[in-house]
RNA sequence: CAAGUAAGCUGGACAGCCGCGUGGGCAGUGCCGAAAGGCCGUCCAUGAGGAAAGUCCGGGCUCCGUAGGGCAAGGAUAACGGAUAACAUCCGCCGGGGGCGACCCUAGGAAAAGUGCAACAGAGAGAUACCGCCUUGUGGGCCUUGCGCCGACGAGGUAAGGGUGGAAAGGCGAGGUAAGAGCUCACCCGAUGGCUGGAGACUGCCCAUCGCUGUAAACUCUAUCCGGAGCAACACCGUGGAGGGACAUAUGGCUGGCCCGGCCGUCCCGUGGAGGUGGCUGGAACGCGCUGGCAACGGCGCGUCUAGAUAGAUGGCUGUCUUAAAGGACAGAACCCGGCUUACAGGCUUGCUUGCAAU
RNA sequence: CCGGGUGUGGCGAAGCUUGGUAUCGCGCUUGGUUCGGGUCCAAGAGGCCGUGGGUUCAAAUCCCGCCACUCGGA
């Protein structure tokens, strides 16, 4: 992921719960924020709510699968935070990735189309 | 063939594209840096389990404490013999229980060291006479006048029978007796001691004595074992900050109109928050062969190196094959080993038992 | 990684130490009182004591395994 850095302190999850945009799909919960930075930072949440270790790795692989195939669509300079919510486990690839998608585009992270 | 029982194995394989962690190589006069080095690129190797889980035991390792050891407290374990670094694990075996059987289960020391508890029911729970049975005394009733029968009150004997209970104090039979009673006898059961066999627990067509409620996963007693904490241990580096010392306290800077006042420097010592590095994987290791042992397990030889992350690397898409199905069994190393417990779609192998059929 | 606690009617709690009858408050149902409701009075229903085993004559209670929730320390 070239254009982008890991979240990883507590406080910065903190700060854009509190003050970032957000939006929520069955599936995922997005946070946003713009920061002055040229580069995205990602963060991603899975709470033992959804499961064992195994069943919280699959997910969080797949979202960050998706992040990384769709980097290139996205506007840079944004914190965002990716919040897996329980049906997640239940999701096949394909449905995340179209609700990521959707999200995405409700808070106006990813560019124009263009062409 | 069906039903069952025990033990073990397996937990998809291969290929392509994009992507990730670790280790190594190469290259660019690429980028950052004073340098060491780091980043980027590319190639190669390698990359979760039988339970990695729960964290229930045992050990290694590290630190703390301790001259060395003992006692107490607290905790754990509990037939016997062995295996092991050790264990509450494993193997063998004994006793008890279940099953037609293969086989399975078993915290299995001491109740005659002492204390406690045993509700309700029942007459009575180491203690007993409620009903009953028997003997006898007193005073009645009846008529068939007898060594008669009936019931009442009292004194005593009895543990056979009744009912209660988880349990009534060895069991059954015979003798015996007023009625009864291990009171006596035969058989059986149990306990203790001796003898026989065994390494031992234990055992027996043996002998003697005795007949004792249960509960210790109630307190307790006996024997054995245990110092405490845990890789967030521990060691090292450590911008800043707080502390101490040395130099300088002249000039300068900031606050300020000016004076007074306050703050600001460099080096060393020591503490050590955030963070970083080590600890970090070669080990009671794994595979094969030979060998000792009934087995657990041990010995010898040869070969192999096989995750080491630090918000945490295995994902996405596609094809082929095995398959009834692989799309979705249970499930993710976190210092490392030996066990235990729990979860698990299925598939496979072997031994044994019972039943049916055929030979 | 280490150590502790809790689980009992719909809700909140006692009972566990020292084993034998599961109790209390609120709530619920029915009846009465009232013109009607509340209050009050009377009666009643409702609990595999988280789950699976074991010890015992007998387990909510004692012991062991598991599940869920929760607290503390490094």
């Amino acid at each position: 992921m070239k254009f982008t850095v890991t979240m990883k302190r507590n406080h910065e999850f903190q700060r854009l719960y509190h003050k970032g945009k957000s939006a929520a799909s069955p599936y995922l919960a997005l946070y946003c924020r713009k920061s002055r930075r040229g580069q995205n930072r990602l963060g991603f949440t899975v709470g033992k709510k959804v499961g064992c270790a195994v069943k919280r790795n699959r997910v969080r692989r797949r979202l960050r699968e998706i992040y990384r195939l769709h980097e290139h669509e996205l506007t840079p300079g944004y914190d965002i935070v990716v919040v897996a919510r329980v049906k997640a486990v239940y999701a096949k690839y394909a449905q995340l990735e179209k609700s990521f998608l959707s999200l995405a585009d409700k808070l106006g992270l990813r560019k124009k189309a263009e062409g």
